[in-house]
DNA sequence: GTCAATCAGATTGTTGACAATATGACACAA
DNA sequence: TTGTGTCATATTGTCAACAATCTGATTGAC
C-alpha cells in the first residue's frame, strides 16, 4: 500500500442500474488459454486416460513456457471438470463414477430445459431458427443413413452447442459448456444403437416445433426428457461395461 | 522430460468401475484458500463495493505473501462469481445487472428443485430431518417475532446451506454454493416485508412435509416455486431502487 | 475548445530459483 | 512373508524480479 490512492471505484453505488459491457472477448487467446485448449483436447480425445496424472513441469517443457501459465491452464481445465486438482499432488484426468455420470446428466436435464425454454420464449429466436432447422434436418438424414453413430453424435453436439451459445444467460452458457465437455464421452455411449438415434431425432423435432411455436413450457419438458433418456441409455451401457 | 518414465496410470482403463475416494478434504486451508476466504467475506459483507478493483499487489502486501497465492485466491473467488477477472486488467468485484440477478435465481430454482427432490428421495434422509425440522421451526418463530428481517434471512441461509450440504451430488453442492453466495445480497431484498416472510415460511413447511413423505416430485415443485417467488420479490425491489 | 498522439506510471503476465511436501523404494525387524 | 521406518527423489508451492500491457494525463495541432 502506498499513499492514499484515489480509489476510482469506491463511488460506484450498490444498486444494479449500470449495465456493464458484455465481456470484451479478446480475439487472441491468452497463453494459459492456449495451453488449456490443447490439454482439454487431449483429454476429450482420450489421448490422456482417466486417472492419469498431468505434471506441470512436463507440460511446461513441452510448450516451452514456465510453470506459471501451465498452472493457470490446469486451473482453467479444472473449471470444466476435465481434471481434478489435489493439494500438493497436482492434476489428474477426472475419472467419473457411474453415480457421478448420472448426476451430471440430471443437472444437464434441468439446465437444458431452462436454456431451451429461454430460447423458445425469446422474441429474437427467429434469427437462430434457420440454423437449428438445418442442423435438425441433417440429424434426421444421419439417423437414417449413417452406419456408425459417430457422425450423429457429432451433429448432436453441434446442435447443443448452437443452442447453448444462443442462450441469453452467461451463467447457463458457462455451466452447460463445462457439463457438455464432461459428458461428451458418455453421450456417445447413449446414442450407440439405431433405435436410440431414431428416438433422439423425434425428440429434437419435437423440440424444434415447440421453439417455433414459442411454447416455452413444452420446450422445457421435451428438452428434459431428451437428456434423461440419453442419461438412462448411457448408464445402461456403463453398467454393462462395469459387469464385464 | 527425463528418461521414459513408467507412467503409473496409463494402465487405468477407460471404464467407470473404480470408485475413487471422495476427496480427502484437508483440515488445513491452503494459503490461497485462506486469502480467498478473507476477500470473499469482505465482498459479501459489502466492505468491497461492486465494481471496485482488487489489486494483487495490495492484497499481497496486506497478507505479507507474494503475488502468486493472491493470484490463485482471486481465481478461486472468480469461480464463485464474486469477482470478475479481465485479461490484463485484473479482478473487480462483480456488479450484477437486473437480468443477471434474474438468471441466477432461475438457475437456483431449477437446481434447488433437483437438490430437494434428491433429498426427499434419499433413503437416508431421516438423519438430516431433525436438523431441518428444528431450523424450520425456528424460522416460523422468527417470522412471527422478529422486527427486522435480518435474523430471518440468516436462518433461511443456514437452512439452504444445510440442504445443499445434504445433497449427494458434488456438482450440485459446488454450483449451488457459488450461486447462493452471489444471491445472498438479493435474497435479503426479497424477504424484507413481513408478508413475504410469512409466505416463505409456508413454503418451507410445505417442503418439509414433502421431504418427510418422501414425495420427490412435490418437493421439487415447492422448491422451485419458493425460489421463483423470492426472485420476483427481489427483482421488484431492485426495479424500485433503479427508478429512484 | 476539441481531439489525437505521446508518454510516464501503475498493474498484470511470465520467468527461474528455492522451499516445502509427498511418493515410492529399500532396509530391517518381527 | 509382512509390516514399519528411513531416505532419496520427484513434484507442487512460494517467492522476487523482469517483461508486456494498460491507464490516465499532458501536450500540441487544428
Amino acid at each position: 500500500m502506498r499513499k492514499s490512492r484515489p480509489r476510482q471505484s469506491a463511488a460506484v453505488p450498490h444498486t444494479m442500474t449500470a449495465v456493464q459491457a458484455p465481456a470484451p472477448a479478446p480475439l487472441t487467446l491468452s497463453l494459459p488459454e492456449q495451453i488449456a485448449a490443447q490439454i482439454s483436447a487431449r483429454i476429450t480425445s482420450g489421448a490422456y486416460a482417466p486417472g492419469q496424472r498431468i505434471m506441470e513441469q512436463a507440460i511446461a517443457a513441452e510448450f516451452a513456457v514456465s510453470r506459471g501459465p501451465v498452472r493457470e491452464a490446469l486451473r482453467l481445465i479444472e473449471k470444466d471438470g476435465l481434471v481434478t486438482i489435489l493439494a500438493r499432488r497436482g492434476a489428474q484426468v477426472t475419472n467419473l463414477t457411474i453415480p457421478e455420470v448420472k448426476e451430471i446428466f440430471d443437472i444437464r436435464a434441468a439446465l437444458n430445459g431452462l436454456r431451451d425454454r429461454g430460447i423458445a420464449e425469446d422474441p429474437e429466436r427467429h434469427r437462430l431458427l434457420p440454423l437449428l432447422e438445418a442442423e435438425v434436418a441433417g440429424l434426421a438424414r444421419l439417423a437414417r443413413d449413417s452406419k456408425r453413430g459417430d457422425d450423429y453424435v457429432e451433429a448432436v453436439f453441434r446442435l447443443n452447442r448452437l443452442l447453448t451459445a444462443g442462450s441469453r444467460s452467461v451463467r447457463l452458457r458457462t455451466i452447460l459448456g463445462a457439463l457438455a465437455q464432461q459428458t461428451l464421452r458418455y453421450s456417445r455411449l447413449g446414442l450407440s444403437t439405431e433405435q436410440r438415434r431414431r428416438q433422439s431425432v423425434r425428440h429434437w423435432q419435437e423440440l424444434m416445433k415447440a421453439i417455433r411455436d414459442g411454447d416455452g413450457e413444452r420446450a422445457q419438458r421435451v428438452a428434459e426428457r431428451r437428456v434423461l433418456d440419453s442419461r438412462d441409455a448411457a448408464i445402461k451401457k456403463l453398467r454393462e461395461f462395469a459387469e464385464s
